[in-house]
DNA sequence: CTTAAATGTCAGTCAGTACTGACGGTCAGT
DNA sequence: ACTGACCGTCAGTACTGACTGACATTTAAG
């Protein structure tokens, strides 16, 4: 299901992941098929019987992830209507999804032109999160456990700085001067829960 | 100084604005020195004779920026030492310094392992930035403003928040789904505030 | 063993692309 | 008119990389 799998794989996994994987440190167009079916295990001539074409091969990667709706569920299922301790699981679910697709992700940012709709499905797929998110922040002030806000714009503020972090990890490598990933979101939880709760 | 000039250019820096300007949107990889040359209005020759390689044209453009100097002085000679103007003037210096920028930095995203020292140069600077922040947060606790947090995380997480946006609205295009960028900037200070504020 | 499906090997095609050399034109300064 | 810096054109080189066809080889199933 995601690119850490550890079980045996077919031909066409192993060409998939080694493209992911390739492409997401050097492009798509830093990478050769070569390389590609190299990294598999596997020749060049079978890369092509299985996919047809590099951009075949591309898309079929693309077609084999999605965290939109796994997204969803997670949230709907285990709010406790508490603003610290819901802010610190969907701060979590976040990075998790986020870090388990983050090759995909990686491709998607470098390679946002070669394909159509390929920046709506990803990049921009925060924007789910962010709808989400909107509805937990108004339904919370009708509650009266949070002040009176524009709730979409404290929704998107805290997932954008949510995705400046991983990005963060994700380009700069290890954790910025020192500071852990788990250290900032308990950190940023509380300053947004003392900014947001009545 | 930026790509923003209107004034009349010379050849090299034709060149050099048109290599940023394609290499932004389609990768080093993505643009071939012909189109270059077009775009800028001259002879693919001419482009070798002023550069000498493709590669060299890109650290051309490269040397061509730097924006970690304006940062600190912008910083030190106008703040005010209370916390939401402050923050509001950090967070507008910011964007503003960013967005100038926005080319270069779509093309240290995208192709960050065609140079070395590269990354170093862009993506890993706003270090510097969350250097000057945390100083900051630190001599305000001193000074009895702020409560007790973790300044470097604090100031991790505001730095990190508006990356993220900046990058939603690069990426994105335009403004998310109808979110402006000063009113995300007025909204996220406000609630910091709340969250640091003594 | 036989067969069929999947894979490998190898040689090769074709288009693109960075880069060069030779030469000719333009134009400002003297 | 002469010169020198700058630019264009054109033809061409050398290499890379996606993609193919023909044929041999492996491997699992019956």
């Amino acid at each position: 299901m995601s690119e850490g799998s550890n079980a045996v794989k077919n031909t066409g996994d192993k060409l998939l992941l080694a493209a992911i994987d390739l492409m997401a440190s050097k492009g798509y167009k830093g990478v050769t098929t070569q390389e590609i079916a190299a990294a598999a295990g596997l020749s060049e001539k079978t890369l092509f019987r299985h996919f047809g074409s590099k951009q075949n091969l591309l898309e079929a990667a693309f077609d084999r992830f999605h965290y939109a709706e796994e997204m969803t569920r997670l949230f709907n299922e285990k709010l406790v209507w508490e603003l610290e301790t819901d802010l610190l699981l969907i701060s979590r679910t976040y990075h998790e999804i986020m870090n388990r697709n983050r090759k995909m992700i990686m491709i998607s940012v470098k390679e946002a032109d070669h394909l159509p709709g390929f920046r709506e499905r990803t990049i921009r797929h925060p924007k789910q999160f962010i709808e989400i998110l909107t509805r937990y922040f108004t339904e919370m002030t009708a509650q009266g456990k949070l002040i009176e806000t524009n709730a979409e714009l404290q929704a998107y503020s805290f997932i954008s700085m949510n995705y400046g972090v991983f990005l963060n990890h994700l380009t700069a490598g290890e954790d910025f001067p020192g500071l852990k990933l788990e250290d900032f979101i308990t950190e940023s939880v509380r300053t947004f829960t003392r900014g947001l709760a009545r």
